[in-house]
DNA sequence: TTCATACAGTTCACATCTGAACAATAAGGA
DNA sequence: TCCTTATTGTTCAGATGTGAACTGTATGAA
């Protein structure tokens, strides 16, 4: 069933390249609507658990907020109120660091450990799900198309090219 | 360039899966992101931009907010919101039903239809750009894919399986 | 008719997300 | 050293998104 059905609109899209574009949101959308539902019975939401899980994984340990920021895609007036709400709740905490008194360094708490390792699993199992009954070769298809997706974007729809932390 | 590079993220990502589900999530809130900063030029979000098409080509002319709320995949809290600033800057309306007092016909203004048909050709160029350069058979590769995905979501992810006004 | 149920909108509390402005600190060159 | 510039994090105002509670209204069954 294709889009049109699905959202009941009252006439069919003009263009693939229209479809497309409106699979890709609303898809997205999608996911991380059923993200944030499994993520809220535990308390949490998907922003928080992804910054959970950049900091069991990385080496370091700790993260400056920045540098979270960076990787989750998240600008830094957003990451100060996740980490805030990370902290209040006690899964993180924030630390000095020793060369760079603008650097705040986002640790995990014992706490923090223990929900991730608790809710990771079942994560991973909505993602099998997710992606299952499709084949291998469609699945790095897809990704080559939206990374060109990606690419025209930051070509030709963001002038200056530019990241920024965000 | 894949994601892992893009995001600088310390290590690879370890299942296709996982890949393509995170590069539709970045995908589509890099595109959303694009279309925000389009209409802010104008004064306009781009929830505020979808009211205004859906108003634009359905036959009836005047929609419930129930029914935008369904098309647009928005909740009813939400489309309140949406609504109300929407008329505050007059590009839309509330009446009446005639039959049925429960419901709000939104209708467009003619300042309404003047702003979407003065942004409409820039979001249809910025549609093209975005996927220039990509063949058609990948396109309905893509939304083929996709649609898969979010069969998954609503079989296997949602329990119930249901919608609702959202 | 009456009552249970469903539906449309609004409101509330909260968490993101937007851009923008600001303070403190760093880094590098003149 | 001094000064310009870049970076880090916070704060602000505004718009969405989440679920949940609540008011009106409609509908269908008993």
């Amino acid at each position: 069933m294709g889009l049109v059905e699905e959202l009941g609109l009252g006439r069919p899209i003009e263009t693939v390249e229209h479809e497309s574009l409106l699979n890709i949101i609303y898809t997205g959308t999608m996911i991380a609507r059923a993200a944030f539902r499994y993520f809220q019975g535990h308390r949490l939401t998907d922003a928080q658990f992804n910054v959970l899980v950049q900091l069991k994984y990385s080496d370091e340990k700790a993260l400056s907020q920045a540098e979270l920021g960076r990787r989750l895609v998240v600008n830094k007036a957003d990451m100060t109120g996740i980490v805030d709400r990370l902290e209040r709740t006690g899964l993180v905490e924030r630390r000095a660091h020793p060369g760079d008194r603008r650097v705040n360094l986002v640790r995990m708490t014992a706490e923090g450990e223990k929900v991730v390792n608790v809710l990771e699993p079942g994560y991973l199992r909505g993602v099998e799900l997710l992606m299952s009954g499709i084949s291998r070769s469609d699945l790095t298809r897809l990704n080559r198309t939206l990374e060109k997706v990606r690419r025209n974007a930051k070509r030709k729809l963001i002038p200056d090219g530019g990241r920024e932390g965000r």
